[in-house]
DNA sequence: CTGTGTGCAAACTCTTTGCATAAGT
DNA sequence: ACTTATGCAAAGAGTTTGCACACAG
């Protein structure tokens, strides 16, 4: 994949993207790059792996499922993402790393932001000695009405 | 597995136990009153069923791994377990039904109960059209401290 | 050049399913 | 008897890993 962006928009993307994964302590490859802006360009995303890899791939983007599951994890672990708490079995990163909440629909398995401002919680106990409160996921399940 | 309770008090349990399941609208077959009696009469538990299975194991109750499955989901089904939300793969469920909400210990993946009492959330925004709150699920993530 | 990242396929983990047998009513 | 549940093994979904090749610095 040779550098070739089709406006400077995506050349100034890129380069940002490249700046920010090296201030994340990763080296900027094409795909981290890549994903990274599919990932950070449009604003807040939810994504699984399967997802991401599909738009990858919709984009030309050469980059297999393996290692979009890793890129997703250094991601995370560099604190670019966050993987939000979920029922159920596949894992769903955000993009938005400020402190907000989710709502999840039930039917088709989305998630939706709620507004920070909206929501707050009181009365979180004591966590137990010698431990701290790492963050607190709040998911707000919604179905379809009367069904 | 024939019917050979150690004492009246688990005659009794099963019992109710049976009733219980009756009234779910569920066959009491041997394994689910007896799964059904690990989880409930103990009070509060949090389990994953390779957990689930290998209790049953040690209590010597003949049970395969997709039974405890299949029991699991059906139990979940008929309103008598409720599924956690959690970061990660693997499915937990809590024998409390009541409104209350969960810590989570990051290093072993453990989950503890907050008392209800003393957590309370305000200002959830309205459901969008057509959806109502199924639910809301809290996890307070805690970690050690200065590590 | 040197070391890290990637792709691929295979392995792994968790969960569900199909079918013959066993158990509940 | 009739129907539903169970056990087993196999399949399926989601995720991770090992190793040879490719790329970034």
């Amino acid at each position: 994949m040779t550098n070739t962006p089709e406006n400077e928009l995506s050349q100034k993307q890129t380069i940002n993207m490249s700046e920010k994964l090296r201030l994340a302590g990763m080296r900027p490859t094409r795909q981290r790059v890549a994903l990274g802006d599919l990932l950070f360009k449009n604003g807040d995303r939810h994504v699984c792996a399967e997802i991401l890899h599909e738009e990858a791939v919709e984009h030309k983007i050469p980059v297999s499922l393996a290692t979009v599951y890793n890129t997703l994890n250094q991601f995370r672990d560099a604190g670019l993402l966050r993987e939000v708490a979920l029922v159920g079995t596949r894992v769903y990163f955000d993009t938005n790393m400020s402190d907000h909440q989710h709502f999840y629909l039930e039917e088709n398995a989305e998630l939706l932001d709620i507004p920070n401002s909206a929501l707050s919680v009181s009365g979180i106990p004591e966590a137990p000695e010698g431990m701290e409160v790492a963050g607190v996921d709040i998911v707000v399940r919604l179905r379809a009405k009367n069904k």
